[in-house]
DNA sequence: CGGATCGAC
DNA sequence: CTATGTCGATCCG
């Protein structure tokens, strides 16, 4: 927004500060500052947001008066050493300068009051606030000399200007015009970046060389006549705003470069031609003039402008002609320094009310005091501070405009009359969840850490985090940890009520994009092969969502330790079936992203004549079917002959690094592919989307475990097994098991919290036998620590190395510490693909543990849990 | 990690 | 009556 920063008047007490005053201009119309601070007090003296106001005030003070402590014991010695050390990165800075680009800051005059005036005319002249009698989010430039701002609630924006026509928020219109101006931004630098709805910086650096070889014609641009009939005479005023001169006509770039053009914002009024069409030069300035023309052809808006070899100035810039108008730093470091040197700090993005406060107790108001006091600042403020504050005074800031990354939160917060009974206040909390579980389903992300907001009625504002093991998403999901937060923070005032005015719920801690692509990908092919295949196979009737609600109930915890014994007995060597496994089953090493494509081409197979090779799970042979129905009955033949075997595991790597699925360590001899629980709390969200048959799951991890594990033969019918069999088989195959160490990340905090959490992990304590993959022997143990610990012992004994020369094979290693950072993505890959050497050398580059690594780090650490993993 | 604060739009 | 909503960054414990 182009809203002035409040520049911080003499007045000493809190409140005011924030209420910041345009200058009153002669013979206009409006009210004196004086006035203003006095009217604004008296409609918020005594109120519970003063009060706040004053406290918050009272803390800054007192962060003040620490500094000026601290700043009293500072000696010259140390000034004189920090000075020194200052200087060096000064030096270094100045070396960094780069003037090369040139960054374009363009902001829209008072934007939404500016779309209301230009949709009713009758606001024209009128002083005007956009927002509500709680909260303006601007003011037209009328309102704004009565001191009518934005972030000013509108009853006291009426109390200083009674006329004041308050029009309601209607941002469907400000996006749209928002997305006219960008389509016109996007022309001069496609990579330009919006800064809300009103705001972009361009780079324009390489558009304009590329201009310089423009004719005439290309840089020619039409007045708009059609819009309205009484836009000509606007029309003839741009022509004056935009200086349209015999220079501009003539579009010579060297009458350009002179510093007549930088008055331009000042024109004089000349005779000119009537026109319809004008030609802008080859300059910086020229272009966005032209830029400004354009958008205001356009949208009949006007925009102001800022010129400058980086985004910090090119900001500044914008606002140093404000309104309609447009100034430019030219890439000189004198130019610069010049820009800067009494430019009050408080102008600097970056720079607010507080900062502003700091800084003024110390004597600094401009920037070339923040340059003089730069020693004493190193020694009071933090690095980032002290480094920011020098690149200020020295004109420095980023020159390239960094696209903004993935996404770190999202929130949803309301403010509301006072509420303060638990009920309404738990409803209220679920309404959030559910809002905000919806718009991050838009956006497919999950998070592990939920945050409370809540605001009481004094104000007082108090968040209260949780972050849990795995990643939430539903409604249900957020609201389980929300509403624990909300619960103990009703139970801390009890038994007052706890009485607030606004409540939010926010989740971050998002999976990184690798994460998210590694995860959603297998997740989602998994869902949808085990979709099809059970839309395919199961009879009428059987939906997933039997599979999935069925929980608990029907696979009593226990079992699940069962069928891990049981299946452990005849699949040792399975272990030993991966490389071929690994030829066969995947004729080519296709990225997982085509396992998407996979299945839905598999889907695709049934209505298509096209012929498909696919190799069966079980005998391995290369299968041509025209459809998965000949596919799954081949399969089922298979299975049919081989059931003793029952399903083979696959360690299979393929080439793809995401298409791996997450099977937990102990697992590793299971023949069925055992999803955790911790994973299948990540799945949840996933699940439900994908399959619109899953919903209200108390535990969708569970239902989904129960879709995923095969009971033994004997409690199934035979049909029934088939399908259940093969499906997992098919799933193997697409999603070979591997441990990641996402997963033994989660197994650990599982673990830790395991009196809390509803992990069924280790809850069947008598039956947690895991084998050591060193020893290859049974383990009893009642917690995964535990076993890691043996795990670790067997390490240290040196059998490791014995193993993986046997083996020929790396280890891993499962660093719950790192298992952000290490991708068990790169890992799959070396193991099937490359050889030993080569495998060990992209190991240790990528921070990976090699058997040698390992062996060293499980020496030196005991906390780490580390679990090795032999393949082949 | 959790909580508070700052700053921007 | 009546003082926003959302997001990222940073600092501190």
């Amino acid at each position: 927004m182009d809203d002035i920063k409040v520049d911080n008047t003499s007045c000493n007490d809190g409140v005011l500060l924030r209420m910041g005053l345009n200058d009153n201009k002669a013979g206009m119309q409006g009210l004196d500052k004086e006035k203003i601070n006095k009217i604004i007090m008296e409609a918020t003296k005594g109120s519970r947001f003063y009060e706040n106001e004053l406290k918050k005030d009272k803390q800054v003070n007192q962060r003040i008066e620490k500094m000026m402590q601290l700043k009293e014991k500072i000696t010259n010695q140390q000034l004189l050493k920090a000075q020194l050390q200052v200087d060096k990165l000064v030096m270094e800075l100045e070396q960094s300068r780069d003037l090369s680009c040139t960054i374009v800051h363009i902001d829209m005059d008072a934007f939404y009051a500016a779309v209301e005036m230009r949709d009713n005319p009758e606001l024209k002249e009128k002083p005007i606030a956009v927002g509500s009698m709680s909260m303006l989010s601007t003011s037209n430039y009328h309102a704004r000399r009565f001191g009518v701002r934005a972030a000013m609630p509108g009853f006291i924006a009426k109390k200083l200007c009674p006329h004041l026509t308050i029009v309601p928020l209607n941002f469907e219109k400000y996006g749209k015009v928002s997305k006219e101006v960008r389509e016109i931004l996007a022309e001069y630098d496609p990579n330009f970046m919006p800064m809300g709805l009103d705001e972009a910086y361009l780079n324009i650096t390489e558009y304009l060389e590329e201009r310089l070889n423009w004719p005439e014609d290309k840089r020619r641009y039409f007045f708009n006549t059609e819009n309205t009939t009484e836009n000509d005479k606007q029309d003839m005023n741009m022509s004056t705003k935009f200086n349209l001169n015999e220079d501009t006509f003539s579009s010579s770039p060297l009458l350009f470069e002179d510093n007549a053009s930088l008055t331009d914002d000042h024109p004089e009024q000349r005779n000119l031609p009537a026109v319809n069409s004008i030609v802008f030069g080859t300059s910086a300035e020229e272009v966005v003039k032209e830029i400004r023309f354009r958008i205001e052809q356009k949208t009949r808006l006007t925009a102001s402008a800022g010129i400058a070899p980086n985004t910090m100035l090119a900001k500044m810039c914008s606002d140093h002609n404000k309104p309609n108008g447009q100034y430019r730093i030219t890439p000189e470091r004198q130019a610069v320094l010049d820009f800067v040197k009494d430019l009050p700090i408080r102008k600097v993005p970056g720079i607010g009310k507080v900062t502003e406060k700091m800084l003024k107790a110390l004597g600094i108001v401009t920037c070339s005091e923040l340059y003089q006091q730069r020693a004493l600042l190193s020694l009071l403020f933090s690095e980032a501070s002290w480094h920011n504050f020098l690149e200020i005074s020295l004109g420095l800031g980023s020159t390239h405009l960094e696209k903004d990354g993935e996404r770190k939160s999202m929130s949803t917060e309301r403010t509301f009359s006072e509420i303060n009974t638990a009920e309404d206040q738990y409803s209220l909390c679920r309404e959030l969840c559910r809002d905000l579980a919806q718009e991050l389903q838009k956006e497919g992300l999950k998070g592990k850490t939920v945050t409370l907001k809540l605001k009481n009625v004094n104000f007082e504002v108090k968040t209260r985090a949780s972050t849990v093991p795995s990643s939430v998403s539903t409604e249900e999901e957020i609201f389980a940890v929300a509403k624990d937060l909300l619960g103990t923070e009703i139970d801390t005032v009890s038994p007052h009520p706890l009485r607030i005015r606004l409540m939010g719920v926010r989740v971050s801690g998002f999976l990184s994009e690798e994460e998210k692509k590694y995860q959603q990908r297998s997740i989602k092919s998994f869902l949808k092969s085990g979709k099809e295949i059970n839309f395919l196979r199961l009879e009428p009737g059987k939906s997933n969502q039997e599979l999935c609600t069925k929980n608990s109930e029907a696979a009593p915890r226990g079992s699940f330790f069962d069928k891990k014994r049981a299946a452990r007995q005849q699949n040792r060597e399975d272990l030993f079936l991966n490389e071929d496994v690994d030829k066969r089953v995947f004729h080519d090493r296709k990225s997982s992203a085509n396992f998407m494509e996979e299945t839905s081409k598999v889907t695709a197979m049934q209505n298509s004549a096209v012929h498909k090779i696919f190799t069966c799970p079980v005998c391995f042979e290369e299968q041509s079917s025209s459809s998965l129905e000949e596919l799954n009955r081949h399969i089922d033949e298979c299975l049919a002959g081989s059931l003793v075997k029952d399903t083979v595991e696959i360690l299979k790597n393929e080439s793809s690094k995401e298409n791996t699925f997450n099977s937990i360590p102990c697992c590793k001899n299971e023949n069925v592919e055992v999803c955790q629980k911790s994973n299948m709390d990540q799945l949840a969200g996933t699940c439900q989307s994908a399959s619109t048959d899953v919903n209200s799951a108390s535990s969708s991890a569970e239902k989904f475990t129960q879709m995923v594990v095969a009971k033994p033969h004997k409690e199934r019918q035979p049909s029934q097994l088939g399908d259940i069999a093969r499906n997992v088989c098919i799933k193997q195959c697409l999603f070979p098991k591997r441990i990641s160490l996402e997963n033994a990340d989660h197994l650990e905090k599982i673990e830790n919290t395991e009196e809390t959490s509803s992990s069924c992990f280790f809850e069947a304590k008598e039956d947690n036998v895991l084998v050591c993959p060193v020893c290859n022997l049974e383990q009893k143990t009642t917690s995964l620590m535990l076993f890691n610990r043996h795990v670790d012992i067997c390490l240290n004994k040196g059998i490791i190395q014995e193993l993986t020369e046997k083996n020929n094979c790396p280890t891993k290693t499962y660093d719950t510490e790192n298992s952000n950072r290490v991708g068990s993505l790169s890992r799959g890959q070396q193991c099937t693909n490359q050889s030993q050497g080569t495998k060990r050398k992209l190991d240790e580059s990528s921070g990976l543990a090699t058997s040698q690594s390992v062996s060293k780090k499980a020496k030196s650490s005991n906390s780490k849990h580390t679990i090795e993993m032999f393949f082949k």
